[in-house]
DNA sequence: TAGAAGCAGATTTTT
DNA sequence: TCTGCTTCTA
């Protein structure tokens, strides 16, 4: 009898195969984890005879679901009778959220902010020390992602920096909660507080999704790993698939010892690792398997080339940027003088800031390009202004959003009339239509003001009238507010009206798709989504940041930027061996040719630098090491631990003169010395 | 109130 | 170099 395991290696059929009990599969870079897992999935469904919409897959992207769903569905033979629940992580929340967020006394017209929302809320906090925002937003962010909640962080605070972001944690908490607002991370924290709340629920979801699998398994973070433990109570069918060579997402919460103790905490999970690599050649292989080999906390595996042969990874040296993004569109030039396609070339680079050469260099040569990865369509500022009326006529209570739109167009509400009205409104613990409703400005405010807040409001609520009809709604925004004239006839402002006529279809195909679906739930998806996801196969070569290449692949890759600080990008709390990880991704993303380059001189954030070849090119047998005189055969690299027969034990720090001098911190003290002296400590 | 000018700061960003 | 934010001035 035939199976869908039949397509399957050894190990992905033991895998595939696996039914009760928690698995954890390594999965290399190409070693076919997506088609595993699909078919692991489909194998469940269709010869195990599991109900499909008692399976949970979930994963980190858009793109990644799409693609599996795609996948599975196709490999069923038989007509399920239901379909798998196969979606990212947050959208599994919001799914849920719409469900239950009343177990936590809130209801479900809630607005989810992305991350821009976050930031421009946290601005309007008054600061009592001069934080960056930046520090408010990912320290609030670990907070959620570690289940801290408000009132421990004030407890446990120490420095006066902790003290004010736990005070602005509690601010920007309650804020949200009287709005009803979500950000991203209440998207997987609030699920977990409900089901650790609820009790019956818990037991009740837990038994509806008694299989579940996670793909990337080593992004996942603390809350991640606590809600997926609270959607196991029932059983331990938890199958995750990740890589710990391809965790690149530590400083965003991504906790890689999820991965690394996955054994311990499912004591008998069973561990089955992929190490056969069907996507490039030996060559590639080869180059990134000696460099990952210098990271020493991994579990260990070496892919095999299943590919065999192919041409020598090749090295380019530039003298600077832009003769290096000039040289790379010739070389582009020539591969697509050969017939190959332009979708299967992407130019990959640690920092978002070196695609600016390029792009002068691929319209110079009239090579089409698409740089993956820059302003996303709706977080342009005339599509939130349109957002914001949206939302606001969704969410009343959503001051947040009427601050952007009260203006917008100019109505005479100027910054300080704001101030007063938004002012009052929190005291009151109201909203500011409500206050406005029960007459509470006219102590404050100037007759004048108040008939022009007077009209606001009330083509408010007239708008409010087409809530049902989502589209003539649209219009009649349009037409109440007079917003599109305020535009002019510059090229900028005639840009920014084909986007709000892109954003209009959009929003008309969203729901002749989904006739059922409320103006809310069309608002909740789209901070969901991702610039990738529209990234269409057009005929153009992709430029875009490592980390938005992960998951990709293309027959012929160009890493540019290999150069020491800034890739490994060097910065206060980097880590070597995160940067050294990205390498391995940015080098396993290519099938046939890979392309990596360095030059002398960058430059870089106004000011033009001389740089060193990267340590990875070293490591990666780019650059043969040459040898400094007189060693005993060591390679010495940073990271490593060394002794000294006077300073003791210490670790490398920097690497100088081609090896010759080592910069090593003992404990706390940095010295730099010869090479000669050092000895290498063995792990 | 609104545009102009001046100034700091610039890692990555699946959702 | 470029962007986005604050401050200045009409």
């Amino acid at each position: 009898m035939s199976s869908v395991l039949d397509s399957l290696n050894p190990a992905q059929k033991e895998a595939a195969s696996h039914i009760d009990g928690a698995l954890l599969i390594l999965a290399g870079a190409g070693s076919g984890k997506t088609k595993t897992l699909t078919t692991r999935l489909a194998y469940l469904i269709d010869e195990i005879g599991i109900p499909a919409h008692n399976t949970l897959t979930l994963t980190f992207t858009n793109k990644a679901s799409n693609e599996m769903r795609e996948r599975a569905l196709n490999l069923l033979t038989h007509h399920a009778s239901s379909s798998p629940l196969l979606c990212t992580f947050h959208r599994f929340g919001l799914l849920f959220l719409k469900f239950y967020i009343h177990v936590l006394d809130r209801q479900n017209n809630f607005v989810l902010l992305d991350s821009l929302d976050k930031k421009n809320i946290l601005k309007n906090f008054e600061m009592r020390l001069n934080l960056p925002l930046s520090y408010l937003r990912d320290g609030i962010s670990n907070y959620k992602n570690n289940l801290i909640t408000p009132q421990d962080a004030l407890i446990n605070a120490q420095s006066k920096e902790e003290k004010e972001l736990a005070r602005i944690y509690n601010l920007y908490t309650n804020q949200l909660n009287e709005q009803n607002l979500l950000d991203f991370d209440d998207l997987l924290l609030l699920p977990y507080q409900i089901l650790k709340h609820d009790q019956s629920l818990c037991q009740e979801i837990s038994k509806r999704y008694c299989y579940i699998m996670v793909d990337e398994y080593q992004d996942t973070n603390f809350l991640q790993f606590k809600l997926l433990e609270l959607l196991c109570t029932s059983h331990q069918n938890l199958c995750v698939v990740g890589d710990d060579d391809q965790s690149i997402y530590s400083w965003r919460g991504a906790d890689i010892s999820n991965i690394l103790n996955f054994q311990e905490y499912f004591q008998d999970a069973k561990l089955i690792k992929l190490e056969e690599n069907y996507r490039s050649s030996i060559e590639i292989l080869n180059t990134a398997n000696t460099l990952i080999a210098h990271n020493a906390n991994r579990i260990g595996k070496t892919l095999k080339s299943m590919q065999g042969h192919g041409d020598e990874v090749e090295l380019l040296h530039f003298l600077d940027g832009n003769i290096e993004a000039k040289n790379i569109a010739k070389k582009i030039l020539e591969l697509k003088n050969k017939g190959i396609k332009p979708q299967e070339i992407a130019i990959l680079f640690r920092l978002n800031a070196l695609s600016r050469n390029l792009e002068e260099s691929l319209s110079q040569y009239h090579i089409p390009y698409k740089l993956l990865g820059t302003i996303r369509f709706y977080e342009r500022a005339e599509i939130k202004d349109i957002l914001a009326y949206l939302r606001y006529l969704c969410n009343p209570s959503d001051d947040f959003s009427l601050s952007r739109i009260i203006n917008n167009p100019r109505r005479g509400i100027g910054s300080s009339t704001q101030e007063k009205i938004f002012e009052l409104a929190k005291m009151e613990n109201k909203s500011v239509y409500e206050l406005f409703m029960q007459d509470g400005y006219s102590s404050i405010l100037s007759a004048k003001i108040l008939d022009t807040l007077d009209k606001f409001f009330k083509m408010i609520d007239m708008l409010k009238d087409f809530l049902q009809t989502p589209y003539l709604l649209l219009e009649k925004i349009f037409e109440y507010t007079q917003i599109l004239q305020t535009y002019d006839k510059s090229e900028e402002s005639l840009d920014r009206l084909a986007n709000i006529e892109e954003f209009a279809a959009l929003l008309r195909d969203y729901f002749l798709q989904n006739p059922d679906d409320l103006l809310q739930d069309f608002l909740n998806n789209i901070p969901l989504h991702s610039n990738l996801d529209d990234a269409d196969d057009s005929n153009c070569i992709r430029a875009l940041s490592i980390h938005t290449a992960k998951g990709l692949e293309f027959d012929h890759v160009f890493v540019i930027g290999m150069e020491n600080g800034l890739f490994p990008l060097m910065y206060e709390g980097s880590n070597l061996e995160e940067e050294r990880r990205l390498a391995y991704v940015a080098f396993t993303r290519a099938r046939k040719n890979l392309y990596v380059s360095y030059v002398d001189s960058r430059f870089y954030k106004g000011k033009t630098s001389h740089l060193e070849p990267s340590i990875f090119l070293k490591e990666s047998n780019l650059i043969k090491q040459n040898k400094p005189s007189n060693t005993h055969d060591q390679a010495f690299n940073i990271g490593d631990r060394v002794v000294h027969k006077i300073f003791g034990n210490g670790r490398i720090e920097d690497i100088k003169n081609n090896g010759e001098m080592l910069v090593i911190n003992f404990g706390g003290l940095i010295k730099t010395i010869m090479a000669n002296f050092i000895q290498k400590l063995e792990d």
